[in-house]
DNA sequence: CGTTATTTGTGCGTATGTATT
DNA sequence: AAATACATACGCACAAATAAC
């Protein structure tokens, strides 16, 4: 894999740390381009190189002449997720954590909400960590005809940890690509197995996120369930008119 | 008033349009840097900038030594989701029901959000009914300069009921429309005042939705924060890609 | 199987313009 | 008016991945 990360992207991991952990709350001006380069012995190209990350994750603004500035966000961990190709990047800076190996399994309500004949689906269920912690656990359910492309990835097998998603594991395999996430977003208390993989109390308030992922002609092709812990997490959608 | 377009902005409108127009459909490469530096007169790292943005925004990828490539081989890329319409439309079968009037207010937090200047804000709170029953408590806050548009509306009085939007009443009022809502979705208990509009216990987890509506320039125009039942509310959002 | 050309990625330096304080 | 801070743009060098030979 990768041996050296490059210096914009250190600077721009290490901003977003310190972003996320408060550092520049309350409209407190970040570090101007030329201070960093000085600080992190850097030319002021790459600075700006590890801003314009920043800017496009949306997680900081810049005006000219006054500086940069953090969006608002109480400090959770921001994600945009306003595109599909924004679920499948979701591998970028989180890590996956099987739970339970993908197998099959009798599930009548995901069967139905798949829009199945049978009964039988593939079901596993994983983690996702940023910084080592935990912040959401997920059920991910698959027909059977798609689960047999992914059916003995290492990557879906008991305990396995790696920077993936469903997705993007599924998507070579497709004949028909996804084009279609439909979500809906709810509150859920967190049950047993929520609270003890993500490390809350049983019956916490979480953030419950159901996606149903369908391919050009509407054939479901995944289900997903995921309870997200809100301390830890904000989902984030953009909503554009007019061509962008 | 208005300045010419940066290099790389002609640039990478240009590409915009072109990979819209299927230029570029079937796993066609795109033209290299240095193609369209030469042809366009400009450096290469004024090419590299414009693919930057789109690179940013999904339209391409790119590999190195191969080259660059329109994402969705079968077409143009639709970034669209839920749309701002359908914000405004939230109307339709909800009635609004003004709880405090729209007045001047000084509020810091809401000031920086929306990056003003000044502390000054106005701010108007109500609660929206569906069949009668209050399913949201949501505050809204305006820059002084858009408020005063909307400062004498009967549809933000005291305990006035109307089925209208914040956002469609400020429309028609507004130099340039709003193209952009940006959202960040989470979980809050319930504080007094949201219980007592919405009919449950202090403390109980809603679904918390905060929207900063921006215009064509990046300015923000409205923050709307918004406390919903979960028991009567779920939010949906639709992300798609790749047309026909 | 290595060599070479092509293409993108990273990084630095410099100069100039524009907005803000 | 001057200093500060971000924006744009060009140039160069070298690295890394890929493909063709």
């Amino acid at each position: 894999m990768n041996v050296t990360e490059p210096a914009h992207r250190i600077l721009s991991n290490e901003l977003r740390r310190r972003i996320a952990e408060g550092e520049y709350r309350g409209g407190l001006r970040l570090p101007t381009e030329a201070e960093l380069a000085g600080r992190h012995d850097v030319s002021r190209q790459t600075v700006r190189r590890a801003f314009q990350d920043l800017v496009a994750e949306g997680i900081v603004y810049r005006v000219p002449g006054r500086g940069t500035f953090a969006t608002e966000s109480d400090g959770r961990y921001l994600r945009q997720l306003g595109s599909i190709e924004d679920l499948m990047n979701l591998s970028t800076d989180t890590t996956m954590e099987v739970v339970s190996a993908l197998r099959r399994r009798v599930d009548v309500e995901a069967a139905s909400r798949l829009r199945l004949e049978t009964d039988l689906v593939d079901s596993v269920v994983f983690r996702r960590l940023h910084d080592g912690v935990p912040f959401v656990l997920t059920t991910v359910w698959l027909p059977e005809h798609i689960a047999r492309h992914v059916r003995d990835a290492p990557e879906l097998a008991d305990g396995a940890a790696s920077a993936h998603t469903i997705i993007g594991l599924l998507e070579p395999h497709l004949e028909s690509p996804i084009t279609e996430a439909a979500q809906s977003i709810t509150v859920a208390a967190a049950s047993a197995e929520v609270a003890a993989a993500t490390g809350c109390e049983p019956g916490h308030p979480m953030l419950r996120v159901d996606r149903l992922y369908s391919d050009a002609q509407g054939r479901a092709a995944e289900l997903a369930v995921s309870y997200f812990l809100p301390e830890h997490y904000t989902y984030r959608v953009t909503l554009r008119r007019g061509g962008h």
